[in-house]
Parts: structure tokens; sequence; C-alpha cells
DNA sequence: TCAATAAATGACCGGTAGTCATTTTATGAC
DNA sequence: GTCATAAAATGACTACCGGTCATTTATTGA
């Protein structure tokens, strides 16, 4: 009776403890120095042992991905908290991401390990996927609310569905957020320094033209 | 003395035998199932040859990310040959590198792989990445002069510098891209049907967005 | 013809993802 | 406590892959 439950509260219990080891590995040395053997030795069970409870080192990745997108959410969430004008809460949301990428890098690669992973035969039967899937379906959600309510509040233009604006916002906001990521963890990307632009200013500049458009307006406008 | 030269020469054809044969493969099977031994076995050469004219393996698939970037470019220049607005000049831009990424998905991977070679140790002496670098930056001074024309013909707001502008239209239109990728070879990525978006309406709503903004006009504008 | 040099080879190494026969541990009936 | 059964854990093993290097083969020019 409670000893089923027990053993799968345990379960659970190891489970996180496997995933602490990799995810500190993940913080020490990156994802491309993440090997089973090694999440194996830190979190002291045998490398059999990981693959009772993650199907393969993918699933292992993503479970540190489920991780990393549930934070994200958790920051949006907070934003959306805020009393602030849709257009404002929008541009809170993608500073929020800005400013997560920065301060997490080897959690944002596993979202972009979770991005890269290809046909659906490498990962379909990850329950961790599922959750992934879930996790970024919950956060373009929140872009979706912030959008709807700057339309309601009329700081936000309705020319558009509310969900399709947040899918543009979404994309390329993650553009800007890949060249930043790139400036900060990259050595040999100097794009930024080269036109002469800080990493700060980029943000502002994507918001404003974002808003307004880098397109001369025509008299009958 | 002409032994010299026509040695190197030889030196280079094989060098793009190699590379033939590599692109072969990556075109057939993927980046993720490229490797050496096959490389080596379709261009009918010992492994260790391989290794004569490329350093390892990130050098080879730089050296087909250089035919990827080098292919870009010549659209890019293509599009900068008409005599169209500085805007229309930017929006064609835009959809050239999302019929790129449509037609030639694999020579697009190639790219991603260049964005996502982490330090400068694992390639800093590899001549394809000065090439390809190279050509990444000569892709985005065709974008700059595109916005330049803009600015100059008066269909471009002058509020940033064009070299700012262009990071931003390159950032964000690299965000779209990749979506439109995603969308089209990963299978379980399902954003755009449910929300109901078809792919083509993507980029024109990305660049009315990017043109006017979605801000709400404020009377004092 | 013959050194000397350049080019090519493939057996081999180290590391890693993933497997599985075997061992160890936990459980519950008696 | 004993024991049979089932669950959990183990680590040696395989297959594969990137990269190396001592050896072999081909080329050159005297």
């Amino acid at each position: 009776m409670g000893v089923v439950e027990r053993r799968e509260r345990e379960k659970e219990r190891k489970r996180n403890t496997m995933l602490d080891a990799a995810e500190s590995i993940l913080m020490d040395r990156g994802l491309e120095h993440l090997s089973m053997d090694d999440v194996a030795e830190k979190a002291e069970v045998s490398k059999g042992s990981l693959y009772l409870y993650f199907q393969n080192k993918n699933d292992l990745v993503l479970g540190i991905c489920y991780r990393a997108t549930h934070l994200l959410n958790e920051s949006f969430r907070k934003v959306l908290d805020s009393n602030l004008s849709g257009l404002s809460l929008v541009r809170e949301l993608g500073e929020t991401y800005l400013h997560y990428v920065k301060n997490h890098p080897q959690y944002y690669s596993s979202m972009k390990f979770l991005d890269n992973l290809h046909s659906t035969r490498e990962g379909t039967d990850s329950e961790y996927l599922q959750l992934c899937t879930q996790n970024r379906q919950e956060g373009f959600r929140l872009m979706v609310e912030a959008i709807q309510r700057g339309m309601d509040d009329g700081s936000i233009k309705q020319e558009l569905p509310a969900e399709q604006l947040a899918l543009l916002f979404w994309s390329t906001s993650h553009g800007v957020v890949t060249i930043s990521y790139m400036h900060q963890n990259y050595e040999h990307f100097k794009l930024l320094d080269r036109i002469g632009m800080k990493e700060e200013d980029m943000f502002d500049a994507y918001m404003h033209i974002l808003s307004h458009g880098f397109a001369q307006q025509t008299h009958e406008s």
C-alpha cells in the first residue's frame, strides 16, 4: 500500500539527485563536456542506474531544460503581476528574457539544445520533452496575455491577432537574445564591438524599432 | 618551379573532392550523422588523408559552411543589384534569407554550427573559420548598404546609424528565420499551426511590424 | 638508377553513449 | 527469523567515432 507510494517518492528523489549532479556539471563545464560517466560519478550511482531513471542522455538534458524553462516562466509570471501597460509589459518580458540569458547562460544552452532536437524520433518517448514543450507553450501564452492586455488598454495596435503578434515578438526577441548570448559567451563574436554598439543599447533600439517601425511614414498614413 | 604550383592546385582539387563528399553526406543524412570515416570512404581516401587536408572535423564542417555563406552572399548581391527603394531592398534581403533556409536547410545547419562554435580555442587556427567570418561580415555589409540606400532615398528613418539598424534587422530576421526553419524541419514544432498562422504570412507580418511598429501612436507623435 | 622528399595509409588509441547478465537489496508470507 | 520473490543497482562490455602516427607508397630531380 504505502510501500508503492514511498517507492515512487524515493524514485523521484533519486531522479532529482541525478539531475542535480548533471546540472552541477553543466554549470561548471558546459553542455558539450557533460558525459554520462561523469554524471554517474558525481551522483554517486552507477552508470546503469542513470539509465533506469533517464531513457538516454537527451532525456537527462531535457530534464535540466525543464528546470530552465520553468525558471524562465516564473520570471515571466512575476512581470505579468505588475500593473504596467501592456506595451510596457512586453518590454519587461523582453528585458527579463535578456537578463535570464545573461544570468543563466548554461540554462539557456539547455534550451538551445531543446530547440535543436531534430526529428521526433530522437526523443518522442521522453516525458521531459513533453514537459519542456508545455513550459514553452506556457511562456508563449504569457506573452500573448501581455499583448492582449496592451490591445485592451490601447497601448498596442490591433492590426494582428494577439497570438500572431506574440509569435513575432517571441521570434524577434529570440534573435536579439541570441546575438546578446553570442556577444557574452563567444570570444570570437565581435560584431557589436565592430559597429560600436553597446549591449544595453541594443535592447532599447530593438524595442524602439519594434514599437515605432523603421519605415519613413508616408504622408497619407 | 611549376611543380610546386601544380602540387598546390592538385591539393586544392583534392580538398574540394573531400568537401564534395562531406557535403553529399550532409545533404543525405544531416550534420549529426556526418562522420569522418564515412567522408573518407565516400571521397575514396584514407581517414588519415582527410586530416592532411583538414585540421579536424570542425574545420571540415566550416569548409562546407564557407560554401554555404558564400552562396547566401551571392543571393544577397543579386538583390542589391536592383533599383528598388532601400526599404524594398531590405524586405527582399529578408525574403532571400527565408528562401535560402527553405531551399538549403542543410547549408543553413552548417551556419548554425558556425554560430555554435564556442570558444576561440576550438577552431582558432582554422582557415575556414576566418573565411566564414569574412563571409558573414560581407553579408552584414550588404545589409548595411541596403539600409543606407533606404536612408538616402528617404524610405527608411534615420533615427539610428545604418550599422545599428542593420544589426537589428539581422538579429530579428535571424529569429524569424529560425522559427521558419523549425517549422519546416522539426516535426514536433507545431507553434505556427497552433496559432493558425501560415508561414508565408509570418514574413509579411514581420516586415509590417518592423516597418510601422506595433505601438499605438500617441497623438503628440 | 637512386636518394630524398612528399603524400597516403590504416591500425590503433582514448573517450563516450548505451546494454545487459549478474549481484545486491527490499518485501511480505510463514 | 527464514526464505522466496521481485525490484533496484551494478559495472564490465560493445559499438562507434574523432584523432594520431609509424609505416608504406609515390614523386621528384640529380
